[in-house]
DNA sequence: TTGAAAGCGCTAACAA
DNA sequence: TTGTTAGCGCTTTCAA
């Protein structure tokens, strides 16, 4: 494999004249360019990244963090990150960390060896101490779960509003008895969503039945099975389910088709994050849409600057309620 | 940030000893190795990756080229091999190609930019003659769909065998008229399995009826979903339909589902590649397993070796046809 | 067992 | 406009 040595020699110029033609640097007659380029071509040249990112002490690496690639509510969010930085020539290392702080470890210390430039932290599980402590010294963007006094910038929806929405909507078409399956209270968002849950019910003057409010472990179809197995066997059932994920929607569904009942008819349901299975699913899921590809980008794009050095604020982007079959008999 | 130079000029060594003492070396003196390790420790000195992966001419990190993100077919066999690859210190490139030429350019010139060390490649539409091309100079292995003469070694499974047996299993359950939902035959995958749904029929003499067989030109749901449209107008209906994967299968039975049909009593499924959501459709589905998770950390494995310089053999997998409700009521 | 020094491939400051 | 040269941070050969 040629290096630039070799081509400089070909083209007889010297490699600081063959660097300039290979970053498009305009103090290069059109003349001695060709010569290079017609250099670079004949010996089949490709530039080394390893050289120029030692030298210029970079990776034009990002690293996004997940707790687990398979969640669909990451796709989309992902693709808006990727190809932000795939403009900006940088590539993306997509790491899933399963919730395990060894493995988040690993990835934090590829940013400290240097081989990655930044991270989009997106799993609600980091440890936020080594996060915040690392931020001090490396470039670190938060999307979707977030901590606001950590000092790390991050973009994010209204997960109260959006949840105050969603369980209004089910009370606007007549459900009071209304369940609630959350995740840990440990996560912002499962805090925000169930304070929107709340102040919907409050307003209407619905008291809160605490045997309504259940907790998923995790955000995968078999939580929203287990958790609605649980839901299904109280005594006074409710007649409304309002899920934090559309996962846990998903396997709430599957939970009262087996029990012979009918979504909406005899239980109305509401997902969050409108992925796509929730279109699939038989009724199709009433939901949350966020505008995940944006989340992305933007992300992406504060990343970058961040490691430019610049000052980045955070954003709170909109959100909808896409109403379908689940909520609509 | 410190370097080793620093490091060096703290512990009172030079930086070969420093080295030395960071890549594990036994030649170092207990009391020396003491004295680098307290200098590391109080510089907080991380090695830096750039610097030791230009001497080394290697950037450990292996691109995976997949279709699209949001297939579930790719989740565990990803998580073969980055497991196997972090093991190994290696890191994982995930890159999905969206069947898009350019966009696979872009990847295949990061591994001759030295950014990347070898490829998993596991889409099916990648451009054969590019990707033989560079295999002729770069470390590349195929995963689940492959060329047979191009050189290039993979890990599959028996896809003629794999589709036989499943149509096997609808003919012994009294079904006949059965329906091929395929995907497009420049696709190896689709040919292999076409030839195995054939070969059961005809060991039955059960004549080939052409209206049964379709084609859908994405293995997403709505092209399931269109797939079965087309095949539920049929004058003579099919009793049974096998899609070559499980999203065409859950697609086929949202469709029969929407037209008010029952699966399995009118018309039984059977799908292909035992994705996580298989198990939650209502009813669940039919299908056949491959050892995704092991198919990865083959493919890794086989790519290290590759990387190291050695020869390595081509390999299939066995698979499992595992009967659930979309068959047997 | 340890150190001096070369060099991986590139960019950029400085000189011409 | 182009060339010379130092140096990014590391590993490794060779010599001591």
């Amino acid at each position: 494999m040629a290096n630039i040595q070799q081509v400089a020699r070909e083209a007889g110029v010297s490699v600081a004249t063959v660097s300039r033609v290979l970053n498009e640097q305009d103090t290069v007659t059109t003349k001695t360019r060709i010569k290079v380029e017609d250099a670079i071509k004949k010996m089949n040249y490709e530039p080394s990244m390893l050289g120029r990112n030692l030298r210029n002490s970079e990776s034009r690496i990002l690293l996004i963090l997940i707790p687990k690639i398979s969640n669909p509510f990451y796709f989309e969010i992902i693709k808006g990150i990727e190809s932000t930085a795939l403009s900006h020539n940088y590539n993306i290392l997509l790491c899933e960390t399963d919730s395990n702080p060894a493995r988040e470890n690993i990835y934090f210390d590829l940013v400290k060896k240097k081989m990655a430039d930044g991270i989009i932290s997106m799993d609600p599980a980091v440890n936020m101490e080594t996060l915040t402590e690392l931020s001090k010294t490396h470039a670190i963007i938060q999307c979707s779960e977030y901590a606001p006094n950590s000092g790390i910038p991050y973009v994010t929806i209204d997960n109260e509003e959006a949840a105050y929405r969603a369980v209004k909507h089910l009370i606007s078409i007549g459900h009071e008895k209304i369940a609630l399956m959350n995740s840990d209270d440990k996560f912002l968002y499962a805090r925000q969503r169930k304070k929107g849950y709340q102040k919907a019910l409050e307003e209407h003057s619905i008291s809160i039945n605490e045997d309504y409010v259940c907790r998923a472990d995790e955000l995968g179809f078999e939580y929203g099975q287990h958790a609605m197995k649980k839901i299904l066997s109280l005594k006074d059932r409710p007649t409304a389910v309002f899920a934090v994920s559309d996962l846990l929607a998903i396997g709430a569904l599957k939970e009262i088709n087996s029990n012979g009942l009918q979504v909406p008819n005899d239980i109305a349901i509401v997902g969050f994050d409108k992925i796509d299975f929730s279109n699939m699913t038989h009724p199709t899921l009433t939901t949350i849409g966020q505008p995940m590809y944006q989340m992305g980008t933007i992300a992406a794009k504060m990343l970058m600057n961040k490691i430019k050095g610049e000052t980045v604020e955070s954003v709170v982007l909109e959100h909808e309620l896409v109403i379908r079959e689940s909520t609509s008999g």
